[in-house]
DNA sequence: GATATACGCTACGACTCGTAGCGAAAGAGT
DNA sequence: ACTCTTTCGCTACGAGTCGTAGCGTATATC
């Protein structure tokens, strides 16, 4: 994407201008869509010539992958000190972002272009979704090392309960806000987590 | 969409038209995505001039729209006996239609676009959305009628149920389609109907 | 028959993608 | 100080698409 280390010699790069292409990308991916979404507009609305994109990214799929990654990476586990606590934070600070409208278009119409395009799907795949699957590694981590989840007995089968509950919760989170339109209010997102608690934590240990 | 009723005189429309238009979108969304999506290719595909889409859907998304929503009105509740029996009966199917790769574009697409245009997220709600809480519905009351769950006490919480039950199975079932790209074995059925089942059916009553 | 509509075909203006060529700017190496 | 290399902004281009308009023809009702 940007030259695997800067180059040497020649006039270098402007650095700020590659935020604000992203940024110019995610604001008017939401504005238009993927349709209404055109390269004349970013250039304008990032202060740069239309050459400058094609200069950093190959085409306008790899550029909105870029730009849907950069915010995504904000996500961050906490440890709350119960998985209870730690389930609602982390849907919260996913709900939060995805209630801004600059993610809500872009990562939903980047989805949609990856359903046709293998080559994109993979890319979104390795750039978006797998690096998030550290969230729940982390906070299984944390609650076994608290007692509140039995060991991992068989590697595969906690490698298949990782990939389920991430499914659920980016699923039903992303289906809530996206789809649904209804935005994700404490009560939902409490009520949720008993659902999830509820066949993890085995009869009686939730509350 | 099409004329209220049916124009009283001059030629009638072409009636296998209709189909043969919105099989061939959602042909051409799954190969091409909304992107790549073109009316003249569609009415090519079609077997009829590009004018002839115009004259019966105002534009690319209300023809979307239409292709899509005719595909998910295919899906039924089936009354098998027991609450587990039904939601996996249900989520199979609901399964096998996002499998289609036409239908997995079609719908992505549509989302993406529809959070950008607020009219159209309110013809996707109501055409495509709201009709299938029936499902939820359908089952619950099957459920409760043999015993299974308990009787609504209180209209609003019930309502708030169906919706947090809706947005699971359908966000749990599109996110690991469409966008992991796994496909929803039985094995996964099953474990996701037991995630389910833990908080409705309480202590003791899952399987 | 007269009327009214749908149909297929062709052409059109406005727009976008992604590329190419230009002169100028801004650094690194000698 | 001078050269070399790369980036920058600008303009223009060919190919392709959207959605519309006009034409002659087909097929129905009154």
């Amino acid at each position: 994407m940007t030259p695997p280390s800067g180059p040497r010699k020649g006039r270098p790069r402007n650095a700020d201008a590659d935020g604000a292409i992203l940024a110019a990308t995610r604001e008017a991916l939401a504005e238009l869509g993927w349709g209404g979404l055109t390269m004349g507009d970013v250039a304008v609305r990032a202060g740069v010539a239309k050459t400058t994109l094609y200069r950093r990214w190959p085409s306008k799929n790899e550029l909105v992958v870029a730009a849907v990654a950069e915010q995504l990476d904000e996500l961050e586990m906490a440890d709350l000190g119960s998985l209870r606590a730690d389930i609602e934070a982390v849907v919260a600070q996913f709900a939060s972002l995805l209630s801004a409208p600059e993610t809500q278009a872009a990562l939903l119409a980047l989805f949609a272009e990856a359903t046709r395009d293998p080559l994109l799907r993979r890319r979104v795949r390795e750039a978006i979704i797998e690096p998030q699957k550290r969230l729940v590694l982390a906070g299984r981590a944390a609650a076994q090392s608290r007692g509140e989840l039995p060991l991992d007995t068989c590697e595969e089968t906690a490698s298949a309960a990782v990939d389920i509950i991430f499914d659920t919760v980016a699923g039903t989170v992303v289906h809530r806000m996206l789809v649904s339109g209804e935005p994700a209010t404490p009560d939902w997102i409490s009520s949720f987590a008993t659902l999830l608690l509820a066949p993890l934590a085995g009869i009686g240990a939730g509350t």
